[in-house]
DNA sequence: TCGTAAGGCGCC
DNA sequence: AAAGGGCGCCTTACGA
């Protein structure tokens, strides 16, 4: 099989953005035109309009592009015109490979970081708002076939050189994300315009509240630091420090002002109805005829090998609970004939990290059944009980609880008030905190080792890489070790987390939870692979949470018995799901 | 008119 | 000596 690199090119403005639109939508615009196409590979060095392009030459082999969310949907595109009837055999992206890699996404980063070639830059931006017919016999014109053909070469260079780098799990996970992206999910319409109308309700009575805005106008100033400002001077109170909720000093202004001027309140309601707003409007105009809507997900979009979100809809931070009566998890929902299956691994990271640092008086606990916080407090000997019954004991569990999600990384006793009360409702005093902290440490020093051999590991790689391998094989990578001259005169160990990016300072609490992070993503990484080998259609996930779109005699033990499966990279870790049925995504 | 930084906030 | 981390996107502010 022969390997083509192609990349097209489409017209662009302001208003036909992929932003603005989706790709679905952005190329079946009025104004959308697939122009160009340039393809290079064995025999083949071609650049024109597409309707000219050799696809017999290049039909049923290998082809890969820089970016295969957009190419391959150009693709999909052209089909539909009948410009095309060509497909490949496989389809790579090299824009997912280079983020595996820890190099940038895009083509230029990628280029430069992995290949060492600088592209000039940009020609595309010229192309704003321009016709190919406008330009095609101009300098621009000739001057952007040879850069359309450049970005070929690249992407081409870029697989040859590290195609093969990507095991079989994460090759079948590039092109499963960008697949599921454009299959889509069901959207309920009427939930939608139901959400909207409260929403913008919800923003014009926030904006009454508001006495630096003037009457008409709801979209602008309406978070101005200033105009709150200038408000409080004038009503002859003080300002207050940040609209934050999590802001002390904002809390106490609330105290004493909010009643009388409840324009703090006022800010924050516009900016949450707002927020949902937004993302309600992209549901709106995204969807398709058949009442779904494509999405966007990074694969690799963070450094540890956890996907992020993507083009202004990000399916990774929706709300859980309803605000203001508005839930937009509910407006997803199955298509017709089918049910969600919405299955997450059970505290998947403390049973990692468990695993890493060879607690396995934690994993045995759990083995037998023990809940997490209740083995935590078994093998720290805090407390021994029946089975299930630790949650009875409110005080202990909630330390517990508190230990297990806030200390594994290093956290100190000064952040540990604030960490304990926001994950399991503690209240305690900063002494309190010292004495926990050091418990912890005292009792889980294999942990505390953990941290000890990532820190010195870093700074044996002094002037080099660090890689940290992860259990699957893979690797954590931290670019060109550093360190800097901090305060005090001790150096403060830095790396990149991309291949040529900036630089982070680095210590064993966060590379241990970076490792912890990468291997849980591990771990569902196999989970999503299995689940499809299994005729499970995995509709989108989060971090450890999928949810299927199945038929409606699929049972959720039969998911949970495939997503329950311990990696046999990973003996004696126990791997746990919670699965349930669901009629529209929910938490 | 643009791009970017910063404050704020949503999720795991 | 001590340090939780990983994201994306809204708005406003600000400078080129």
């Amino acid at each position: 099989m022969n390997t083509y690199a192609i990349d097209f090119e489409t017209y662009y403005d302001k208003e036909t953005s992929i932003t603005t639109l989706g790709t679905w939508h952005y190329l079946r615009h009025q104004s959308a035109d697939i122009y160009m196409v340039a393809i290079k590979g064995p025999g083949v060095d071609f650049v024109g309009p597409p309707k000219n392009a050799p696809w017999d030459k290049i039909d049923g082999q290998r082809w890969v592009a820089h970016n295969y969310a957009f190419d391959g949907a150009c693709v999909e595109r052209l089909h539909e015109l009948g410009v095309m009837t060509a497909r490949p055999k496989e389809f790579f992206c090299t824009a997912n490979l280079a983020a595996y890699m820890g190099a940038p996404r895009n083509l230029a980063g990628a280029s430069k970081q992995l290949l060492g070639v600088d592209m000039s830059k940009d020609p595309r931006s010229g192309m704003k708002g321009k016709t190919w017919n406008e330009v095609k016999d101009t300098d621009q014109g000739h001057a952007f076939k040879l850069y359309a053909a450049k970005d070929a070469q690249h992407c081409l260079e870029l697989y040859e050189t590290f195609g093969n780098r990507m095991s079989a799990v994460e090759k079948f996970l590039s092109k499963h994300t960008v697949e599921a992206g454009w299959y889509g999910i069901n959207v309920n319409s009427q939930l939608v315009d139901k959400g909207l109308n409260a929403l913008d309700w919800i923003r014009i009575k926030a904006i009454e509240h508001m006495p630096w805005k003037k009457d008409g106008d709801y979209t602008s100033d309406v978070l101005s630091i200033s105009g709150l400002a200038k408000a409080c001077r004038e009503a002859g109170i003080e300002v207050p420090p940040s609209t934050s909720e999590d802001d002390p000093g904002c809390q106490i202004w609330e105290d004493t002002y909010g009643e009388k001027f409840p324009w703090v309140g006022a800010m924050r309601d516009w900016r949450k109805a707002n927020m949902l707003l937004q993302k309600m409007h992209v549901l709106d105009k995204r969807k398709r005829p058949d009442g779904s809507m494509s999405y966007g997900l990074k694969y690799f979009g963070a450094h540890t090998g956890r996907w992020s979100g993507d083009s202004k809809f990000n399916l990774q931070n929706l709300p859980r609970d309803p605000c203001f009566g508005v839930d937009i998890r509910s407006c997803l929902v199955p298509r017709s004939g089918k049910k969600f299956i919405i299955s997450d691994l059970s505290q998947i990271e403390p049973r990692v990290l468990a695993w890493l640092a060879g607690n396995t008086a934690l994993l045995e606990a759990v083995k037998n059944g023990y809940g997490i916080y209740e083995a935590f407090a078994i093998s720290t000997g805090m407390w021994k009980g029946e089975k299930g019954t630790f949650k009875k004991s409110k005080e202990l569990y909630a330390l517990a609880k508190a230990q297990v999600l806030g200390l594994g990384y290093g956290c100190g006793a000064k952040k540990f008030v604030l960490v304990s009360k926001l994950m399991a409702g503690l209240n305690i005093t900063e002494a309190r905190s010292r004495e926990l902290v050091d418990d912890y440490r005292r009792k889980n020093f294999k942990v505390v080792e953990l941290w000890g051999k990532l820190e010195r590991g870093l700074r044996e790689s002094k002037g080099e890489d660090y890689h940290v391998e992860l259990p699957s094989g893979r690797a954590q990578k931290y670019w060109d070790v550093t360190p800097q001259m901090g305060k005090h005169g001790r150096p403060d160990w830095r790396a990149s987390l991309e291949l040529g990016g900036p630089k982070y300072p680095l210590y064993g609490g966060r590379l241990c939870e970076n490792l912890v992070q990468a291997t849980a993503r591990d771990v569902f990484a196999e989970c999503i692979q299995r689940l499809e080998n299994q005729g499970l259609r995995v509709l989108f996930h989060v971090h450890d949470e999928v949810i299927l779109e199945v038929d409606k005699d699929v049972k959720c033990k039969d998911v949970d018995h495939i997503m329950s499966t311990t990696p046999e990279w990973l003996p004696g870790c126990p791997i746990g799901s919670e699965s349930k049925e669901a009629e529209c995504y929910e938490k």
